[in-house]
DNA sequence: TGTACATCAGTGAACGCGCGTTCACTGATGTAC
DNA sequence: TGTACATCAGTGAACGCGCGTTCACTGATGTAC
């Protein structure tokens, strides 16, 4: 993308694309997603207000376009952390880490990806695939550890659920809470939190299993 | 409201503040935080474009509005909840499941809540403090179960922050989730998987606890 | 290697729209005497 | 109880703005021969 950027004075902008993406991405985490517009970003990559639609078919396109790349860049990112893990139980805090540390770092891609309102899934079926493949990973590491043994049996469904809601529950209330002040005090502590919480994930699926036995169920069958 | 709303034809309103906040939050629901505008909520009213600045000093200040109510009312809510607990760890545990019921119901409500870049907290420090008073409440909950013996020794505020956690990313997966369809399966069951959260809840402050105990630690002192 | 031509990816002016907000106004309501 | 007046809560026209999107155009690039 750097090449791209140095080509700066011919006609041709040789990855608008990935600018507009770029750019799109810096207004929102300068001014929230409704401080996106197509003009700006255009304006922002240095092209005409026209010159978008040579890349996207309307603004959602351009938002469902940046969902899909977060889900891509998170479940890269997930994957990468899982190898840290020895069994699946580790591996799984390793994911909430890594996925407390994408809403981290990346704000403006989470955002985009959890405001379904912005992209109808139903419209562009690439975004909704991209969240369900990140939901798979973790699926498929929890089958792990209940073939391993360090994960209870049980619906896997079901904990991965509820690790997914501790861990984006974390996120969004860093990112999105009330709490803004009370939240800066912790920053400087967020490894420690995320450990906390990885801490705190074994025992729950523990719970999660005893919930279970005691008859309650997620899903027919 | 229903009188004031019986009074058409009348020059004056009656309650128009709580018709446009009626108004917003069914706009909200229709299409999103993005399909509010105060021209379409005074039309909703029945009113001119200019009658809600009697009322609302700007968008945000009607948006902030919004929020303080919704806290409100979530308060509220967890405190009638509470009281179906007879130990401390029951009540968390039934205040996140008012918290999941709130976010189904009120889901207007639940994402101007959540929605900072709508309204400026230090512009409008009520809305801050709705924010605190729902988060006072759980960590006094969790306070009185820590002298009780049945919520683990520790630092409560790291408790009270992952049952929010928790329940807060169940509500938000669930609401916005990129899931929607795989989610509806489990509408059905929605009382069950809440049951399963409370039943994770206690598991989880042991885990936390365990944390700590090996070193762990959000804040300072 | 040079030329003709199709295609691609820009320009920039223009469109209509809904928005937040302002303002001079007016009808309705409440209060003092 | 009646009247004068201040205040409140509406009206509706008007403002300027930024937006998404379209369109006829043109410069740059790639390809066939």
């Amino acid at each position: 993308m750097l090449d791209a950027m140095e080509k700066e004075g011919s006609y041709h902008h040789g990855d608008l694309r990935a600018a507009l993406i770029a750019a799109s991405l810096q207004l929102i985490e300068e001014g929230g997603v409704q401080a996106l517009s197509l003009r700006k970003a255009a304006k922002k990559a240095g092209v005409s207000p026209g010159a978008p639609y040579h890349h996207f078919a309307s603004r959602s396109a351009l938002l469902a376009a940046i969902g899909v790349d977060g889900f891509v860049l998170l479940r890269r990112e997930m994957e990468r952390a899982r190898e840290e893990g020895t069994t699946a139980a580790e591996k799984m805090g390793c994911c909430g880490r890594a996925y407390v540390r994408f809403a981290r770092t990346h704000p403006a891609y989470f955002r985009v990806m959890f405001r379904p309102e912005l992209a109808d899934l139903h419209e562009f079926p690439e975004l909704e695939a991209g969240g369900s493949s990140a939901f798979e990973l973790l699926v498929q590491t929890v089958r792990e550890g209940q073939s391993e043994g360090n994960i209870p049996e049980g619906d896997s469904d079901a904990y991965v659920l509820l690790a997914w809601s501790v861990t984006h529950g974390l996120s969004s209330l860093i990112l999105d809470g009330p709490l803004g002040a009370d939240f800066d005090k912790l920053d400087v502590r967020e490894d420690q939190l995320a450990d906390l919480v990885v801490g705190a994930l074994s025992k729950l699926f523990q719970g999660a299993a005893e919930a279970q036995r005691r008859g309650v169920q997620l899903t027919e069958g």
